[in-house]
DNA sequence: ACATCTTACGTGATCGTTCACGATAGATTC
DNA sequence: GAATCTATCGTGAACGATCACGTAAGATGT
């Protein structure tokens, strides 16, 4: 641990510091010999300013560490170089993930981010971060809506400027656009994998209806059954949680409904119920072939390692905020939503000849509680 | 999925809208009957407005809608209400969980919050970020860094306004002062637990001495046994991951060294010992008794549930942000380090008098790579 | 009735920029 | 050599607030 500031500056931390005021574009132009108006064009990249000059306030501006002042420019060009970022308050893996990715493409595009949480219930408090974010003068504003009821709560909001909101298979409005990855296709990734090991009765242990990924995770799952001539059949809505996905598994063995093979709707889920199974002597994936959803950190190193879909949170902020300055910039992007990927490990085998799906139980495509 | 805006604003997503000039003060004033400066004291709160006129400004507010601009407040104050954070771009538990919680309470406390993440190599990316930070105007900022290089950055660079790092055990200086959750206490609670259940040759899967949780847990250990008359003796250091965690136990075992228990300097750790054990026919806790750091999201699900350390974000985002807003606002508060707390579950059991401590290894206090 | 003090309010300057114009100089044209 | 053009630069106003003063009217004291 060395000890400290060998630069110039004199920290703050402390109390008041007697530390130079910060210099602004007047000191520039009083020692570049010029107005700040030229000084202001060669900070513009404006034309009317000779080569010369230019380079003058340019030197001057290094030499003195001269840095204009976002919120004079606010004020002035009524732009910040700023996105809201609204999301929920729990530290999801996606939603986190997404953030933080999102985050980082800003600053590369030169935009700043300003987070804001948001709790239930959504209808008050997404109303007041908006007007928040709308008060930090941002220029656009990006809304991780991974739930229904967050979502709706931001169709009905009122807000002056260009509003994005990332939410898995949500349709868009006249007020607020969606763009989000194709969790769909993920699903139906996953449960093809599963088809293609020979499984024929394919179970789905979903996340919450309350979530979008919840929806359109079931939605992909039951796709690939149709397209695979497969009926749907056990389907059970839980809420993500690898306490519930847990006695789930537990009651799955005790009235001997274990299918054939899995897709769970996350890998919380999918830890959840592999746990039930294990203590009950049901393997994985000899017994049942599970998939899960996520690939979070540590599911390489589930007992077994779980086959997953991984998607990608950089691929996805790097789209959605080049969608969303497209629109504050009143530009046309491109918007294919990103395609998740199947990550294969160890958690799913091939059907085995010998156990045959039960049947005794499903109504067809109906989802159980 | 209801259909849109019902409130009163045109939303601007579609293309540019003709919506309507957001009021300022002056409009406020003009339809109060009164003068900008009234306007201005009844926003602050100052004295010198009758009752009166101080009510019907407010009804007006509330009438017209008007928001008062931060950015214009920031540039006349050259105060802007809102703080920095820089993290590491990694979505890591732990600086995720602190991350979220410092948002949350600084905008209860009237602070809004620009996040920045960087990435290595620190020297760089962090003096980059602290500009940002600066030039965005913020009033203080909270630095998250667990990696002992991205505190010495911090420690080098030159900021003007206060800054508080949130590091395990490091130390402050004239610049930078330190606020952080005693995690030295948390790994001497998890020891202790150990200790207490009878063990006596406990050993420590430790993180990355890159990391200040890394080290700082790796003491409380060895302090813990120091104060059980203990001889510290197995000790490994990794780098978190499951992965390395895995192939240490498979290592563990192989060359019949598996202690009687193991302190897991995280949660991630512990997973991958336990997958190793478990291949292995090494049992958790029968054989072995695990116990884990940071309690993260389905630990209460590993094969068994994880005996961990639950670090209390909220509390600890509560006091940071008290102790930089007590610096930016020159009073005096309270630092005392937040407390961990011992979440115990089942993987961590009594001794077993019929196995009886390994002898052969471990030089003391040595910690071997 | 006069001076003085309060209370309530208006006014001007200011923060650090951007932007539209106006002004100056030299170069070019005839 | 006068007129016009172009390149370069300076100036004033504006953005939306805060804050220190200035000032008018009514309350108070003698």
């Amino acid at each position: 641990m060395t000890e400290a500031a060998t630069r110039s500056g004199s920290g703050a931390a402390a109390s008041a510091p007697p530390s130079r005021r910060k210099p602004n574009i007047n000191d520039v132009a009083r020692m570049a010999g010029v107005s700040y108006g030229t000084v202001s064009r060669v900070l513009n990249d404006a034309p009317d300013v000779s080569a010369a000059t230019r380079e003058r306030v340019l030197q001057i501006i290094k030499d003195i560490g001269y840095r204009r002042s976002r919120t004079a420019t606010a004020l002035v060009t009524s732009r910040s170089t700023a996105i809201g970022i609204l999301t929920d308050e729990s530290p999801r893996f996606g939603p986190v993930g997404t953030l933080m990715a999102l985050e980082k493409v800003a600053r590369q595009k030169g935009y700043s981010t300003n987070v804001i949480t948001v709790e239930a219930p959504y209808d008050v408090s997404v109303q007041k971060a908006l007007d928040s974010l709308d008060d930090l003068g941002v220029d656009g504003i990006i809304v991780i809506a991974p739930l229904v009821a967050m979502a709706a709560a931001v169709w009905n909001a009122s807000v002056r400027v260009p509003v994005e909101m990332i939410a898995a298979g949500a349709s868009s409005t006249p007020n607020v656009f969606t763009y989000s990855e194709n969790q769909e296709l993920g699903a139906r990734m996953a449960t093809q994998h599963l088809v293609d090991l020979g499984h024929t009765d394919i179970a789905h242990v979903a996340g919450s209806m309350d979530w979008f990924d919840g929806r359109v995770r079931k939605r992909g799952w039951e796709a690939a059954l149709r397209d695979a001539g497969l009926a749907p059949r056990l389907c059970l809505e839980g809420d993500w949680s690898p306490k519930w996905a847990y006695e789930t598994g537990l009651r799955l063995v005790k009235e001997h409904k274990v299918p054939q093979a899995i897709f769970a709707a996350s890998d919380h889920t999918a830890l959840g119920l592999i746990r039930a199974f294990a203590e009950n002597g049901v393997r994985v994936p000899e017994d049942v072939s599970i998939v899960g959803f996520d690939d979070i950190e540590g599911s390489d190193y589930f007992l077994p390692p779980l086959t997953t879909v991984r998607q990608d949170f950089t691929a996805l902020a790097n789209m959605s905020t080049e969608v969303l300055l497209g629109a504050i910039e009143h530009r046309e992007v491109d918007r294919t939503p990103i395609e998740p990927i199947l990550v294969k490990r160890s958690s799913a085998g091939p059907a085995q000849a010998n156990r045959p799906p039960h049947g005794e139980l499903g109504e067809n495509g109906a989802c159980d509680r």
